[in-house]
RNA sequence: GGGUCCGUAGCCUAACCUGGAUAUGGCACUUCCCUCCUAAGGAAGAGGUUGAGGGUUCAAAUCCCUCCGGGCCCGCCA
């Protein structure tokens, strides 16, 4: 690809020799919107170095440079010296490229080996609500935005199935189950968990002991009882299987599953030969705990008096095991609420102090709460948004929206497999297209819609710039197009974007910030749009431009998909 | 009280990392546009002291400080 920045940067030191090259490929950037051109110099940077106003360098300069071949004009605009390219040279060059290399355009092999990412993470005692959901889509992009960096994600989930919670979903079939079944009560599986883990709540409000009882049952189960072992057994895998179902439903297969039931009486050796080495500490109580407020992370407990562990300890065996689990992982990225940000910030320097040489390469990314209008979300209270009933209910809105569309022209299969990738597309774009960190407020009433900067917005792009594509004549699609037909501002700007893309990718896998290449779909898919509407394609004015016209639409449509795959999202040749 | 994340039109949101030109879009609202490649679309209009106040700078939504408001967290829950 033509590097328009070091070529114009190249011909700016030329008549600047006191500059250097990297200095003014740096200091180049885009200027906003509008006819200020591709690139433009911001002359403040040279005004102290060469006793002028910024004013007068641009217009000096203009006047002195060289221009390479790939530019077409250079502006003086006030302070600012703006670079227009060639529509020509840019088009041909990225037309060219992403038509040739299609789903691999622009990746750069930025590295090889793997990457762990962890995350959803649900305990065995409800179904997934849209703060898994979140978190689902999250990681599931940053699986995908590496692998097409040449990582290879390992995409991983820590169960929480054991503690008192699970007990409580346990203790209430126990008690008021009477043998039932997810089949035979007709629900899905984890759905059925749930509902006895909200009885307990309700009857625990009146009747106080249960709490206790459910008590004795975690240390029933820690000691193996067998009827409470067959219980959890039982009732995790109704859980289990019902959570899987929604992620596979949402794309969504993990490589690796971790129990905490099989690693939460682990990282004790580690613990205690830290304790050895004077990493740690006792306290008066004889609970083992890290100092950390050197740095102001607190103090944290690694072992309880008794001699047994908490979370954090169980964690820390867990960073470990994945390192020893995955050789040669490169990163370890654990997907969270924001909640948990100081236990990992304590978990990453207990294993820094511990020494382990893969402290540096653990990451915690979190993201903001999601609540309702009246609050924050309470499964025991049955204030959540459950996941398969939003998806449902998702459903049911594009099938309406599908019937109204085509009524009887639709088959029965299509239908199904159109609403499921128009509902899907909605909610992971609606849950993606905001900034990770910040807070959510989820109101259930205004619902998600499909219009305006939304999944099925970009679902809309993709399908209409295939319909051009299938009603194109076969010998206008294939061979080399003449580039110079693309004459138009919007073209060039569709080019512009589409070049684009593989920075934005890497900005957004940078930053953890999935919403920036949101941002730059509904960028392109606008323009696009703005183009569709403005400019016929398959009736232009000659061949050649229908030619040159179709490859860009052609182009268009495979950055979009791209980008849809990324976020998780699948595309619909028709919608 | 300490830490941390967030604060941008009626509502939601981008740009903040890496300072730059009239602060990006969407929803809702007011008008238009289906004899034309899918109207889940497009065109136009209206809507702003970027929480407040200082500082740094030629230039601040962006960097620094103080304050205000909200979420979350703050040794033996997970």
């Amino acid at each position: 690809m033509v590097d328009f920045k070091k070529e114009i940067a190249r011909s700016i030191v030329n008549a600047v020799p006191e500059l250097r090259l990297e200095e003014a490929v740096g200091f180049l950037e885009i200027p906003p919107d509008g006819k200020m051109g591709d690139f433009a110099f911001p002359c403040f940077k040279l005004a102290a170095l060469l006793k002028k106003s910024p004013v007068q360098i641009s217009t000096d300069l203009q006047k002195k440079i060289l221009l390479p071949k790939s530019i077409e004009k250079v502006q003086a605009i006030g302070p600012f010296l703006n670079f227009f390219v060639k529509q020509t040279v840019l088009s041909a060059d990225v037309l060219q490229k992403v038509l040739k290399e299609k789903q691999k355009f622009g990746f750069a092999k930025a590295g090889s080996g793997k990457i762990m990412v962890e995350f959803v993470s649900p305990n065995t005692n409800k179904p997934l609500h849209i703060g898994h959901l979140r978190n689902m889509f999250l990681g599931e992009f940053f699986s995908n935005a590496f692998e097409t960096q040449g990582l290879k994600p390992i995409r991983t989930e820590l169960i929480n199935d054991r503690g008192v919670h699970i007990c409580k979903s346990m203790l209430a079939y126990k008690k008021w189950g009477k043998d039932s079944t997810p089949k035979k009560a007709g629900k899905k599986s984890d759905h059925f968990v749930g509902d006895y883990y909200v009885m307990f709540a309700q009857k625990a409000a009146e009747n106080p002991e249960l709490e206790q009882e459910a008590l004795q049952m975690l240390n029933d189960w820690e000691f193996g009882k067998p009827e409470v072992l067959k219980l959890s057994e039982l009732m995790n895998d109704w859980a289990l299987k019902g959570q899987a179902e929604t992620c596979k439903k949402c794309g969504v297969e993990f490589d690796r599953i971790y129990f905490e039931s099989q690693i939460y009486r682990k990282g004790k050796e580690i613990v205690l030969e830290g304790l050895k080495n004077g990493i740690f500490e006792k306290d008066e109580t004889g609970a083992v705990i890290a100092n950390l407020e050197p740095f102001k992370l607190g103090k944290k407990v690694l072992l309880r008096a008794d001699g047994t562990s908490i979370y954090m300890t169980q964690d820390i065996f867990l960073a470990k095991k994945k390192f020893d689990d995955f050789k040669g992982l490169k990163e370890s990225l654990t997907v969270t609420a924001s909640e948990q940000d100081l236990h990992f910030k304590q978990l990453f320097k207990i294993l820094e102090l511990l020494g382990f040489d893969f402290a540096q390469k653990c990451r915690h990314v979190f993201y903001g709460y999601v609540s309702l209008p009246e609050g924050r979300m309470k499964s025991r209270e049955g204030t959540v948004v459950d996941a398969d009933d939003l998806i449902s209910e998702l459903e049911a809105l594009a099938e309406t929206e599908l019937v109204k569309r085509y009524g009887n022209e639709i088959s029965e299969k299509e239908l199904e497999k159109r609403k499921e990738a128009i509902a899907l597309s909605a909610l992971k774009f609606f849950l993606l297209k905001i900034e990770a960190q910040k807070d959510f407020v989820f109101n259930p009433s205004e619902s998600i819609s499909f219009e305006g900067e939304t999944g099925p917005y970009l679902l809309y792009t993709f399908a209409r710039s295939n319909s051009i594509l299938k009603k194109a004549p076969k010998n206008l699609l294939s061979g080399k197009a003449d580039y110079s037909f693309l004459t138009l501002e919007k073209e060039k700007e569709i080019s512009t974007l589409i070049a684009r893309f593989p920075e934005v990718l890497q900005n957004s896998l940078k930053n953890y910030s999935p919403h920036v290449l949101c941002h730059y779909l509904l960028k392109l898919s606008s323009t696009f749009n703005s183009y569709y509407h403005e400019t016929p394609v398959l009736k232009a004015e000659n061949a050649s431009t229908v030619k040159a016209r179709l490859a860009l639409v052609k182009a268009v449509g495979i950055t979009v998909q791209n980008g849809l795959d990324i976020l998780g999202i699948q595309a619909l040749d028709e919608m």
